[in-house]
RNA sequence: GGAGUUUUAGCUCAGCUGGUUCAGAGCAUCUGCCUUACAAGCAGAGGGUCGGGGGUUCGAAUCCCUCAAACUCCACCA
């Protein structure tokens, strides 16, 4: 059969891809004799399409469970979707308007109708393009945060925490979304520079028209909602003027002049207007000093009727109105350009407003206990630890209440239920919630209507790892028992708090267990330059392409190859280039071992040797790999396979054994050969899942069980450290002998003779006999012997042996002088160093025997040589 | 303003508890090769006062102090 030379991933991936879904390699189901290994993806926004962060995220993901499934693990990786609320929502907005459609128009049910039909048709694209990458997930479990299991369990969740105390309605400053309508969380607030003007007003006294206060503000335009003037009590400049009034210009409020600590004495006039309503310091500070509250802004960012002028105007229009009517008033003292920073809205880039308004809160000091400690006790391990620990313990020490309503429709609706005038009660639905009134408030039949917000799309994120398995819905639960708690996490750092403190919050709060054992958090994707991908910045690759381009194994192994955990990966193509190149490196192995004729006979010398030494790499390796793999660093672990395969097996191995052209292979010799690929195969599939498939069928004629997806991972075997050692002498023996053929210009086709004079080398004095032929075949040498008095000859010093190839005419005498000479001198300096160090004695106090020892060896082997060189020279 | 991380070759990064795996890898660069698996390749080579300064030590890339730069998170500028 002919095999192309270079490999096709275009067919091939695909191919395998529906093989493995036919066959039902990745659905997973409790298994007793067995043990569970999960992972349950970050699910992705029903609004997203597949980014580079998705791509490193899933292969890490990937690689982690196609490994433990080959190690014999009933491996259960859930894939699913995030309702995404705001960010849905805001989606489903534009395309009804798009239609000519206003959101004000419809009823819930109709929205919602939308929403849905929206989300069956855009909703899963993401999933699919994860199959592209080769994702194993267990397809027929995936999830949705909105189905209905998930959504029992949300509720659920609410109803208890609510029961408990943890979750009440309260109001409080917040930040609001104008645009969207709706709280967002802190987290979702994105601060920005920006260029404002810091205008000086002018505050006329009440009773005398001639006296006024200056106070500095970036917002004018709320200065209708202004209920005091506050400066520093250790400001001497305003001592004398705490608790006179002046008017808020244009309405002509008096309001008093109070004194507080939290002023900054340097900042504008070192005043502060005090709008409780509108701000968060101020509104603190009218708490502290009970003062009014006046809300002068609606929910949609226009001046409501409270604010007296401009009303049902937009606050950014005002605000020019306004200043231009100050003018006009005289009421500018001055203005200056600043830059400062301004809140806006992740989802709807709004500028956020902060307002007062009555939301559903969740308290959290409590469960950031369990949360905290089993991290630090490392219940639950962080990876990298170093990097996050501390950002992870300053902010559960400081956690906030957490609001967890938010003014949209699209989510899970807030199982509360009222009354006309505002009682409330919690329950799971209408019938309920009337028995639970009738008894609270001793009244039946009352109309009840639901809360018309639904829960912070984290509400139903942060139980995630529990509610795919159905943990609340059904109490006994056979998947839940089984696969719950889940091993693995692999998220980005960027929602630590978000996410991954949440939901080990919620798995003590309602499992009693960590969610997870392990957190892996990967870097984020970066571009060349070190920006953050993002769309708006059309910095980032589309992954589809690159798959297209480089085949999803070439891609996978460009992801990794430069992200170590928690590092920041600066993608560029050309790794996934590299990876490209690599599976093809492997095609090729592939292609020369197939192309082998294979005849009954002893394996020769070298083949027998090689394959020993390769046995004790391979081992040696592996339980590099495996040591890496423990402590997640993969990126690691595809190094040491890349080196394995490429330089230690191509390009050592394979060169070794390789016959002759159109010579035969010993059968023996070919199946070992085939045995050692096989495994190099099983090691690469985690990572590049499709090629190995491909050439493990090729190999040999296999039956659909006998996949490597499912075949079983090699566990690696105590290997012999001696012959190791040895040829990695014997290896740099070879690159000396090709640098000189390269530095005298000798052609590799003529055969050469070498020579050695050994002093001393435990190591390679008795390789050269053992690996004479492997030596010989490698170097194309026809002769290895000790030293008899041929001359001239080019030469060079490996350890302790000096070692001589005639070159005839190649050969310069003078320079081989040189180089002998070069070396003597620079033996003589490093034994001058050695000496010194031995002559101290300190050094001789303090130091640790072995490390004398050494010291002496050196000392010993120095001297050696020097006698050696300088007889050789003698004799030149 | 508070906290954290990082700084090693042109680029991206390894170097665990201070001493023969101590200055490393991959990519890039340069040289020579289309050598019957692979030019997406082969064989070689050159690149670094380990951010600066100081200290501890017989000995520091590694421990301590200090300065500098970059990044991240939290708070937040009226």
């Amino acid at each position: 059969m002919e095999i192309s030379k270079t490999y096709s991933p275009a067919q091939v991936e695909p191919k395998w891809y529906n093989h493995w879904l036919d066959n039902k390699y990745f659905a997973a189901k409790p298994n007793p004799d067995k043990k569970p290994y999960t992972i349950v993806i970050p699910p992705p926004n029903v609004t997203g399409v597949l980014h580079m962060g998705h791509m490193l995220n899933n292969t890490i993901q990937d690689i982690l469970i196609r490994r433990k499934r080959m190690m014999g693990y009933e491996a259960c990786w859930v894939p699913g979707t995030d309702h995404a609320s705001i960010a849905t929502e805001a989606r489903v907005v534009a395309m009804l308007k798009e239609q000519g459609i206003d959101k004000k128009d419809l009823t819930r049910e109709a929205f919602l109708a939308h929403a849905w039909q929206w989300k069956e048709k855009y909703g899963g694209i993401i999933l699919q393009q994860l199959k592209r990458l080769g994702a194993s997930c267990d397809w027929d479990r995936t999830r949705f945060t909105m189905e209905p299991s998930l959504y029992e369990a949300v509720i659920e969740v609410f109803i208890q925490l609510y029961n408990k105390g943890y979750i009440y309605r309260g109001a409080r400053m917040v930040n609001w979304d104008p645009q969207a309508k709706t709280t967002v969380s802190d987290e979702e607030v994105i601060y920005k520079e920006i260029n404002s003007k810091l205008y000086y007003i002018k505050y006329y006294s009440e009773n005398n028209n001639n006296e006024y206060f200056t106070i500095a503000t970036t917002r004018p335009e709320t200065i209708m909602g202004d209920v005091a003037i506050c400066v520093n009590p250790h400001d001497e400049r305003y001592k004398a003027l705490i608790g006179k009034k002046y008017l808020v210009p244009l309405i002509n409020r008096p309001i008093p002049i109070i004194a507080d600590e939290a002023v900054d004495m340097e900042f504008g006039t070192g005043s502060l207007k005090i709008t409780p309503a509108h701000d968060m310091v101020d509104y603190n500070i009218g708490l502290k000093y009970n003062l009014q509250i006046i809300d002068v802004l609606s929910d949609d960012g226009t001046i409501s009727p409270a604010g007296q002028i401009y009303v049902g105007e937009d606050r950014f229009a005002v605000r020019k109105k306004i200043v231009l009517e100050l003018t006009e008033k005289n009421h500018i003292a001055d203005s200056k350009d600043i830059v400062n920073k301004v809140g806006t809205s992740e989802r709807t880039g709004a500028v956020i407003e902060p307002r007062i308004s009555t939301q559903w809160f969740c308290s959290m000091k409590q469960m950031a206990v369990p949360t905290l400690e089993n991290v630090l006790n490392e219940n639950i391990k962080i990876y990298p630890k170093d990097k996050f620990i501390n950002t992870y313990k300053h902010w559960l020490e400081n956690v906030q209440d957490w609001c967890i309503s938010r003014q949209l429709w699209w989510g899970h609706r807030i199982p509360a239920w009222y009354d006309t005038k505002g009682n409330y009660v919690v329950a799971k639905n209408l019938e309920d919630a009337q028995k639970i009134y009738s008894q609270k408030y001793n009244l039946v039949n009352a109309t009840l209507t639901q809360d018309a917000d639904v829960l912070d799309t984290w509400f139903s994120s942060w139980l995630w790892p529990i509610s795919v398995f159905d943990g609340f819905a059904k109490n006994d639960n056979k998947d839940f028992k089984y696969f719950y708690p889940t091993h693995d996490l692999v998220t980005a750092p960027e929602i630590l708090f978000f996410w991954v403190a949440r939901m080990i919050m919620a798995g003590y709060e309602f499992t009693d267990k960590a969610p997870f054992e392990n957190v892996y958090l990967t870097g984020i994707v970066r571009d060349k330059a070190g920006r953050k991908m993002s769309k708006s910045l059309g910095n980032s690759p589309d992954p589809i392409e690159l798959i297209e381009k480089y085949s999803a194994d070439g891609v996978r192994f460009g992801m990794l190859l430069s992200s170590p955990a928690g590092n920041d990966l600066l993608f560029d193509e050309k790794y996934c280039e590299q990876g490209r190149n690599f599976a093809n490196k492997i095609w090729n192995a592939y292609r020369l071992i197939k192309s082998w004729e294979v005849i009954n006979s002893e394996p020769t010398d070298i083949d027998t040797k090689t394959i020993q030494w390769f046995t004790s790499k391979y081992n040696h390796a592996l339980k590099n790999i495996e040591d890496n793999y423990e402590k997640y660093r993969i990126s690691e672990v595809l190094k040491n396979i890349y080196t394995l395969v490429w330089d230690y097996f191509c390009s050592w191995y394979l060169e070794m054994v390789k016959p002759d052209f159109g010579k035969p292979v010993s059968i023996r010799t070919y199946n070992d050969t085939i045995v050692l690929f096989e495994n190099l195969l099983k090691i690469l599939h985690p990572v590049m899942p499709f090629i190995t498939e491909e050439i493990w069928h090729g190999l040999s004629n296999r039956t659909t069980a006998e996949a490597i997806v499912v075949s079983q991972y090699p566990v690696a075997q105590d290997y012999d450290d001696n012959i190791l050692i040895q040829c990695d002498k014997v290896f740099a023996l070879v690159t000396e002998v090709r640098n000189l053929r390269s530095s005298k210009g000798v052609s590799p086709k003529e055969v050469l003779e070498l020579e050695y004079y050994t002093m001393k080398d435990d190591i390679l004095q008795p390789a050269l006999i053992t690996y004479e032929n492997i030596i010989k075949k490698l170097c194309n040498l026809s002769y290895i012997n000790q030293k008899t008095d041929k001359l001239p000859a080019s030469n060079f010093v490996m350890g302790g042996i000096e070692f001589f190839v005639p070159l005839g005419n190649h050969t310069d005498l003078a320079k081989e002088k040189e180089t002998l000479l070069k070396e003597l001198e620079y033996t003589k300096g490093f034994l001058v160093s050695v000496n010194a160090k031995l002559a101290n004695e300190k050094f001789a106090a303090h130091a640790k025997p072995e490390v004398i020892e050494n010291e002496n060896k050196k000392k010993a082997d120095a001297i050696a040589k020097i006698e050696s060189i300088e007889k050789t020279l003698s004799n030149m």
